[in-house]
DNA sequence: CTGAAAGCGCTTACAG
DNA sequence: CTGAAAGCGCTTACAG
């Protein structure tokens, strides 16, 4: 790359007339001390020559950056956008750029990207996105993690399940069988899952926690009372339309998520069926546009911008003792749902 | 940091039995030639070792990196999110990483990450948000961006009226033009615009093309017809109140974007106003949620996320010759409009 | 407290 | 084609 020349450390030195180990550290060790102003004369050097470090080289020479890596499922799920706004609001405010990267619920893009953040040596490496039941998958992630953390890096993972790092657990299948119970208390008793792949923990805590509310109200879900499905709004819309073809449609969908029940709400509207008169939906997160989706969306409510918070939080915090944040969702009845007419 | 130690080109370099320089290039250069198997050799001793080069030394010594920055305004609006989406998508294809900062359509933390991206030396700084129209502002950016550019790094704007770098230019105006008249051809004359902050471009070009399209008609705007607010949900709800409380409501709301319709209708129902039957609702951007809006959206619907793959495609060519791309968005006529009644 | 020097891990003219 | 050496722009023991 061409370029005019940049303003190097070694130019504000001169210029200050100090040699270039004071000037690194008046410039970037506000503890230091020092003969009376001669850190404002590095300053004023420093501004007046337009000073701007290089990042590399200071990366290079300390082996750490000021980037956070931030792994996600997909950015155009407002889940994880929520979520990634929490964790850009804390990293702004420590003066830290976030590298997002998408994996797409693909366990090599996950490994991969980790990969390559960590040798990015970023600060910290956030994974907000549910843990992929893999076992050799799980064990590459699991040595990367340790020889990054090992390495200085920090760990924060937005999944339970992980041995190393922060952990923002949240409580999947607690907030899944408090919403069933609801739902059965509302006279149900005919369900129908709309679940995504069993192969991520989350869907896995999510089913348990259905499965678990509806055992305690002595009710049990059939093999075809769960269909499988892609966590998208179209994977809702196939669900939804497996589900209520079949003989004896259930009297309220419970969807695994709530980009999923507005799948499902779109399908049954095509459908000329209303909700909830004719079946009930729920949903599960809390995204904003819950509460805007007609009819407005029961679901388990999470703090998303917040878990992003505390996650970009714990990310900031040593790596002993272990951090586990847990999180409950709250129960938010909209009107989604109904008891069966 | 302390950290077990990691393997050096140094390292692969004697374990192949080469010097560290041509460790370098059988690593890094697929075109150099080489004596017969020694390319594999090479290949071979870093693959054994488990080699992993630093990108930052890499990035200092080349004085380019593989990440790439993405300026938008907020993530959690899911017309970035959307476009951020095509972005990530094709620098995966490239082996790039992106950077995401959000501005929160503030001037000063725009220009600061601009900066901040820069001096990381990331390929290509694309700014996905509408620029700013203050001319202090202006030439500030416009000055980073030039040095920028001039350095080596790639500019790309998805807004129109930058004279640096390529552009991805959003047909703002023609399209709410379009927009308007299909509206008029409705019959309605008694419009309500709910509008953005008058520094963003995008908001300006989107309101000359409402009042170009009303001209067409021989329609004009009073001054009362028009309210600025967040470009936000909540700044759709506030617009539609201050709208519809005047003496003579507005027969059509025209949102200046999709988010804001959101709000818009969502006051609407708190109401009980039925759209749209008491009043049309339209848009504009085309965001996914739109279609699955009760009643479903007007929009002008643009094609996000392939903006956000053009743009990123732009990044990668050469500053010289400057592209334009220019995109229409098509108006979807949804249930959220009708005759007024 | 301050400075000269080594080192971080690469790439790339420059000689051979 | 290959290697020794310089250089990228910082930080930080190590002496003074």
């Amino acid at each position: 790359m061409v370029g005019q020349p940049l303003v190097r450390l070694q130019d504000v030195a001169e210029h200050a007339g100090v040699s270039l180990a004071t000037a690194s550290r008046m410039l970037s060790d506000p503890e230091y001390g020092g003969r009376a102003g001669l850190r404002e004369r590095v300053l004023a050097s420093a501004a007046e020559l337009g000073y701007r470090p290089n990042p590399h080289a200071r990366a290079l020479a300390m082996a750490t950056s000021t980037n956070i890596g931030l792994v996600i499922h997909d950015v155009r799920d407002p889940y994880f956008a929520t979520l990634s706004g929490g964790v850009i609001t804390v990293a702004e405010r420590h003066d830290l750029l976030v590298s997002m990267v998408c994996s797409y619920r693909d366990a090599s893009r996950e490994l991969e990207y980790t990969k390559r953040l960590a040798d990015q040596r970023v600060r910290a490496i956030i994974l907000a996105g549910s843990s992929v039941r893999d076992s050799a998958h799980a064990a590459a992630m699991h040595a990367e993690l340790v020889s990054y953390q090992h390495s200085g890096g920090s760990v924060v993972s937005v999944t339970r399940g992980r041995t190393v790092g922060h952990v923002v657990d949240i409580d999947n299948s607690g907030g899944m069988r408090t919403l069933v119970h609801a739902m059965v208390e509302l006279g149900h008793t005919s369900f129908g899952v709309i679940a995504g792949p069993l192969r991520l923990l989350a869907v896995r805590d999510r089913l348990q926690g259905i499965r678990q509310g509806l055992k305690d109200h002595g009710l049990t879900l059939g093999r075809d009372d769960i269909v499988y499905v892609d966590m998208s709004r179209d994977g809702g819309l196939a669900g939804a339309h497996l589900l209520m073809k079949r003989p004896k449609p259930p009297r309220c969908l419970l969807a695994i998520s709530d980009v999923v029940a507005f799948g499902a709400l779109s399908w049954l509207r095509a459908q000329g069926m209303t909700v909830p008169d004719d079946v009930s939906v729920t949903g599960f997160g809390g995204i904003p546009a819950a509460i805007d989706a007609v009819p407005s969306l029961t679901t388990v409510e999470l703090p998303l911008e917040q878990v992003g918070e505390n996650a970009m939080e714990l990310a900031l915090k040593p790596a002993s003792p272990r951090h586990i944040v847990e999180v409950k969702g709250t129960l938010v009845r909209r009107d989604s749902v109904a008891p069966p007419r």
